[in-house]
DNA sequence: TAATATACGGAGGGTTCCTCCGTTTTTCAA
DNA sequence: TTGAAAAACGGAGGAACCCTCCGTATATTA
């Protein structure tokens, strides 16, 4: 045994390869287009062949679909927690909900593969979504309080199953006049959450 | 040529072979257990497994998924029709829209393939589900325009669309409680449903 | 520049899909 | 009853994809 484990532990804070961090950008960038063209279900094999990589490197990166899906779209889910905090300071509560909720839809309109990964996020059954489902429910939890406190909306619903049904609304996939319709239902959907004026 | 085309095509009015109508039934009985079972997804090859035959009778009788998917499934969409007339005659016009909606919930509670193959359905693209999109859409359809008749609901929004919705919020899968979770929300949206009084 | 930690690539075993075609079974007419 | 002919059967096999494993290559550090 002339293995000296002290010195291979010391060793522990070497930089990142920079091979490693340009693969997983590369990955990142073809996983981006491959679930936008071919939808979530996509081939891995596709994603790694478009971004020039071998498939181990991007099991390696990315050890399941959930863990690529999860990367691809954590800055999607970051802007839309900014932009609530932005329709929060600027206009009425119930508004400010309704608005994000129809931000919501037009971008899930574009991006199919985000669709999923959120339908997966909000089931919360799976640790690797725990920051976007987080992030999701604390900008809706926001909107939502803000117009329970005005009095505008009943207070029995929980967040989570706001987020719920907002993409199970979205599920409606692939028809013409997609993202007007799913608009019209949010939109009927927030009138029933109205508290009765009479 | 001795062929004598006349002498096939006279004997069009053959009878269906025995063996062909039974191993159709065999199939969609294990179908149907092997979806419940393991989801929509399943093998289809565990399917011929289970019901007995070779997989090349299988994509005989069902030459894809979604027409195994209609097949094992019509029977429920025909209950749900049914249903819908009955609470029209018996149910004040927004409760048995109400009441239609959770039955429908609670029956996609327990049949997960139903779901999906309801998803495809309501979509409409796809030739294969006519049968059920019409039906469905015609239990809806009944029960909305009396709502609407009676003054209790708004006069905008198309059958089709309540549908999109009700298999939209049930797509918030295998959580516990997701039956009251989702009945809930249906509550709501019927709420939202209705006419102003204001 | 050598040593070593780290990452790479892709072969390969497993699964499912779906087609194709030689074989078997059923039907029907004589 | 019997023997074509029509119809259905079964499953082998090619293709696509999944994911793991490990020999090879490359970056980092001393």
């Amino acid at each position: 045994m002339t293995t000296d484990k002290t010195a291979s532990a010391a060793k522990r804070d070497r930089k990142p390869r920079v091979d490693s961090l340009r693969n997983r950008e590369r990955l990142l960038a073809a996983a981006k287009e491959v679930f936008s063209a071919g939808g979530p279900e996509a081939s891995l094999e596709a994603v790694a062949r478009k971004a020039g990589v071998g498939i181990g490197t991007l099991y390696r990166h990315f050890p399941t679909r959930d863990a690529l899906f999860e990367a691809v779209y954590r800055n999607d889910v970051d802007q839309m927690t900014v932009l609530a905090e932005r329709l929060a300071r600027e206009q009425a509560p119930v508004d400010a909900l309704r608005a994000w909720l129809h931000e919501a839809v037009t971008v899930f309109a574009t991006k199919k593969g985000m669709l999923t990964t959120l339908s997966l996020a909000v089931d919360g059954k799976q640790a690797i979504f725990a920051y976007s489902a987080e992030r999701l429910t604390a900008a809706v939890t926001a909107l939502l309080q803000r117009a329970v406190d005005a009095g505008d909306i009943r207070d029995d619903i929980p967040p989570d199953d706001i987020l719920r049904a907002l993409v199970g609304m979205c599920h409606t996939r692939e028809q013409p006049g997609w993202r007007t319709t799913v608009i019209r239902l949010v939109d009927v959907f927030v009138d029933g959450l109205r508290t009765r004026s009479s």
